[in-house]
DNA sequence: ATGTTATATCCTTATATTCGATTATTAAGA
DNA sequence: TCTTAATAATCGAATATAAGGATATAACAT
């Protein structure tokens, strides 16, 4: 039951949450986060750290970048917060918007690198070089 | 969205986790809970003042007593929550002792009265004058 | 009114969380 | 090896949360 306690811990912060609802796209690395939600670095990484301490993350190095991606089975709570996330995606505004925002960057190429979650999304020509975290020009927003 | 963080806030506390699980069975007072659990009344308080606050409780009296039920979609993230609830009690040692215990009170009648959801559980007919709270002989669990 | 039971709230202390800012680590490339 | 980008870890201050104990309120009975 502990286990249980520490996933909705890890959901009750409304960047955890986020952040959750933004991995349901696919996994995605510390910049795209920054970048998407305008939200420093050191929040992120705090956060995401949280998350995958508490069971809810994945990790994967590819070179410099580190991909997170939500587990799965990890606990029973888990198995129905995967649930919601995906059915209330569609339901919150905030959510919807920073999603458009993660497909319009995706689109832009200014992501890391392609992987298979957003293959979908993007042309695999880039003239332009990807920007990342802090560089990217993104405004306002939280 | 910030509803749903308040209802994860709500379920990340043990306590508060265990008091849910009990009214996944039906409505219950502060004092069944305090009997079951084997915590102290302001504790029982507390902790449900915190799960009516962020909307998961609904609140009845009847006399002296204030029964507190599961709400009903208040929130997305409760709904799940619910279905959570009703999936993983049967899943926890801890819960499952507790719910055997509820019903163990409620069938020896140290219930406060009987309700529609307790009714299957007791008998009509109970000679010892139920007793609540404090005074009932409960020892150690936690 | 008085007492009793059920519940709520207050006070204080201990602990936990969060944040911004800084510093450290890690891997890749020149 | 030196640099740089990505990410992690640390520190201190502010805030929030939880607990125990004591007290207050509310309803009911006598």
């Amino acid at each position: 039951m502990d286990k249980d306690v520490a996933v909705f811990k890890a959901c009750s912060d409304a960047t955890r949450l986020r952040i959750l609802f933004l991995l349901t796209e696919g996994e995605l690395c510390v910049c795209e986060i920054m970048a998407v939600l305008d939200l420093p670095q050191g929040k992120v990484s705090r956060h995401v750290a949280v998350l995958k301490q508490y069971g809810l993350l994945t990790d994967r190095r590819d070179g410099v970048w580190i991909y997170y991606a939500l587990a799965r089975d990890s606990s029973i709570a888990l198995k129905y917060v995967s649930v919601y996330l995906v059915s209330a995606r569609q339901v919150h505004d905030r959510v919807q918007a920073d999603l458009e925002r993660l497909r319009g960057l995706a689109s832009q190429g200014k992501i890391c690198v392609p992987r298979p979650s957003m293959a979908q999304l993007q042309t695999d020509d880039r003239e332009d070089p990807h920007v990342h975290g802090q560089s990217l020009p993104v405004r306002g927003a939280q």
